[in-house]
DNA sequence: GCAAAAGTGTTTAAGATACACCCATGT
DNA sequence: ACATGGGTGTATCTTAAACACTTTTGC
């Protein structure tokens, strides 16, 4: 790193936040107001405070937008191109955020404004910038997650059913799975405990489990070498 | 985004330039010449440049530094505690580079001036700044990207032997693999093509084996989940 | 002819996948 | 009693892992 000074480039962090509802990922967007873009969607972001680091700038925008706090946030990527935005050199520390619905305030939940919603994830509207690139990665990035750790856990109460749980991993990954081979992998992972509760609402009730926090399962990609 | 003015961050790029050198991983480090930290080693760095991308100010980088182009150079992390750079508030964006030794120029192969030199990539001389975590983040990324994709070869030369490739990896990961498993594995993934020549130095010849460029072997991790 | 590295298959164990029926409750 | 989602086991196939000897060359 030689000695210079530095050259005026803007910094900013952009928050991707899924959640799920009504059995679809969701991302928050806000409406933008001012030029450039003006009336287009947006992810959250803000610049980055001299005194706070990028993570603490990170949870600020989560909070301010969303209300959540203590939830999974992990950055993403950088993203610098000198035309991202027509007015200065701006750079973005992209993070993406899960948050369970019942984490969130219910006027973020459903939020009356129509200057911020939580839209489809696979299906956004137009986006400021090049907000629809850091989504497709953060969903590229999540998608990927989901298959070797536990991430999916972040996006549900603190307790759920397997079938919820099951539910939440089909819906990220827009695929079926196969019931017994889904609880039979998930129990043997050892990632899950049970609790002495049912969710008993319309049929046969329903075991509620809960996340072992203390279970890192980073878990074992297969080798592409020996 | 909000609108504001920025808050005078400013912007680096740091490279954690690897390469092979005597059967050992290596990474170039320079040595610092103006406080803070004068004297002790640092990865090669700089400020990113107004008009250039991020990306290109790596590339920038990594050409002043070692002299290499077209090699393979992935955005790592950004790092940006506000206290990682005593003077003021530096962001720096990390990238990693893979070199083939046979890339470099001579005098980058073996430095003259105690400026500037490889390192043992895992026992690297104390570094400036958060570089010791940048370079140990680095490695961590290197090795779980070797064991899931075919970037190892990004190591080696045009063409190569199996053993050469098997030194490559054990070196890395630093563990023995057994031959015939990695041969297979390695073969039967497709990411390789026979050339007719073989390298004769010493005892029987071996066959030498270019990389498929046309493979793009992200590979299939084995799914936590069905 | 011998030292040194190249090259080659098989057996076993573990894990992934595919697949269909009974159970407990609310209405 | 029936409709609905909850819950369970097995057989088969694929992939990983462990393991030792023959071949070809240079000296």
């Amino acid at each position: 790193m030689p000695e210079a000074f530095d050259q005026h480039i803007a910094l900013t962090v952009d928050v991707v936040i899924f959640t799920l509802l009504d059995d679809e990922l969701k991302v928050l967007l806000i409406r933008r107001r001012h030029e450039p873009f003006a009336g287009m969607w947006a992810l959250p972001g803000g610049f980055v405070q001299p005194d706070e680091s990028l993570e603490e700038a990170a949870r600020r925008v989560l909070y301010e937008e969303s209300g959540a706090t203590d939830v999974y946030l992990e950055q993403l990527y950088t993203f610098g191109h000198p035309e991202r935005d027509p007015r200065q050199r701006v750079v973005t520390v992209a993070y993406f955020a899960l948050v369970s619905a019942d984490r969130l305030p219910l006027d973020v939940q459903s939020p009356r404004s129509t200057e911020r919603g939580w839209w489809p994830a696979y299906e956004p509207p137009p986006l400021a910038f090049d907000h629809a690139d850091i989504l497709a990665y953060a969903l590229q990035r999540l998608r990927y997650k989901l298959e070797y750790t536990a991430v999916g856990f972040q996006l549900l109460p603190e307790t759920f059913t397997l079938t919820e749980l099951q539910t939440a991993y089909e819906t990220i990954l827009r695929e079926q799975l196969d019931k017994r081979n889904f609880r039979r992998k998930v129990l043997s992972a050892g990632i899950l405990e049970e609790t002495d509760e049912f969710k008993s609402g319309g049929h046969r009730p329903a075991r509620l489990y809960r996340f072992r926090r203390e279970a890192t399962v980073e878990s074992t990609a297969r080798r592409l070498f020996p």
